[in-house]
DNA sequence: AAATTGTGCAACCGCGAAGAA
DNA sequence: GTTCTTCGCGGTTGCACAATT
């Protein structure tokens, strides 16, 4: 059994939006604010279905938008994030002021996958095509691959189970931090052996009070005889990398994970990415 | 100049989840 | 606990315009 319509859509205005249906929405929320998306096209006059409404405020009438052609920076900063977030247009719309999440869906969809392909890269993964092939022959521990990337955890082939554990996680926000649980979600590393493709690791995350760190460190230094892991860690706001990787939250209890060896590894697709010697600001992922 | 194909983007659709009843 | 309403998200569609044949 399906869901009711939101509208009566046989009496609603479909399609392009007109000017003056523009300026009455804008008028309407420029005096009343965003309100009830359902009751706001009754009061200001619009005989468009309140979705209808949302979304074009949200990703046209809105005045912080940023108009205009993608920079750079901000190609950059989409790959960044899209590596590490999959389609999660949402979230990574909230690392771009001014722009929407349907625009950077557009814009990822029209210009970006192309540009990723045409170097080689699969916009999907992140990984250099031929190690995608790699994949797809079931004959990993056969070849070599000397890419390395960061994939997704939001990717359409997580588990259903993973998809929930996402979803719920995402609505475990508290105002400004994230909890522990959903900060460790954004990793999904991909180690990689000096040139020999291993497989995907669930790296275990651990978390533990501030005071285990350090033995958690040298616990982690015996494991990984195979990997070298970099490291990020904030504290106070402030990032640093550092052998540890360590959040604070808001009962100061602290957060350790490993991630993937980032500074040994040289690969084009990685170096595209720029993340080989940044640090990444986990928390302020997470804007909204 | 006309027809065809490609591209970009605004808008729509269906779904899942939260919260209210 | 169940049902219903609303919101927000991601995928997809359709149209206008540009480029090519």
């Amino acid at each position: 059994m399906g869901r009711s319509p939101c509208c009566e859509k046989e009496h609603m205005n479909k399609g392009a939006w007109t000017k003056e249906e523009d300026e009455r929405l804008v008028s309407y929320i420029k005096s009343h604010g965003e309100g009830c998306w359902r009751s706001l096209p009754r009061a200001a006059g619009l005989l468009r279905c309140g979705k209808s409404c949302r979304l074009r405020w949200i990703n046209y009438l809105r005045p912080d938008l940023k108009r205009g052609n993608f920079t750079h920076d901000e190609d950059e900063l989409i790959i960044k994030l899209h590596s590490l977030l999959g389609n999660k247009w949402s979230l990574i719309a909230a690392r771009l002021p001014g722009r929407t999440d349907n625009e950077i869906k557009n814009y990822w969809n029209t210009h970006i996958k192309r540009k990723l392909l045409s170097k080689g890269i699969d916009p999907t993964t992140h990984r250099a095509i031929n190690e995608v092939k790699v994949h797809d022959s079931k004959k990993t521990e056969e070849k070599t691959v000397k890419d390395v990337a960061f994939v997704s955890r939001f990717q359409k082939t997580e588990t259903s189970v993973e998809q929930k554990q996402v979803k719920n996680q995402k609505r475990n926000r508290t105002n400004g931090l994230v909890c522990k649980e959903e900060r460790v979600e954004y990793y999904y590393p991909v180690a990689v052996k000096e040139e020999k493709l291993c497989p995907d690791l669930n790296l275990e995350l651990k978390i533990s009070p501030p005071w285990q760190n350090q033995n958690h460190v040298d616990d982690q230094r015996r494991e990984r005889s195979f990997y070298t892991a970099s490291r990020f860690y904030m504290e106070n706001g402030v990032e640093c990398s550092s052998d540890t990787a360590k959040c604070q939250t808001e009962d100061s209890s602290s957060i350790s994970y490993s991630s993937v060896d980032i500074s040994s590894t040289s690969s084009v697709a990685y170096d595209f990415l720029g993340l080989k010697t940044r640090v990444l600001d986990f928390r302020s992922l997470e804007m909204k």
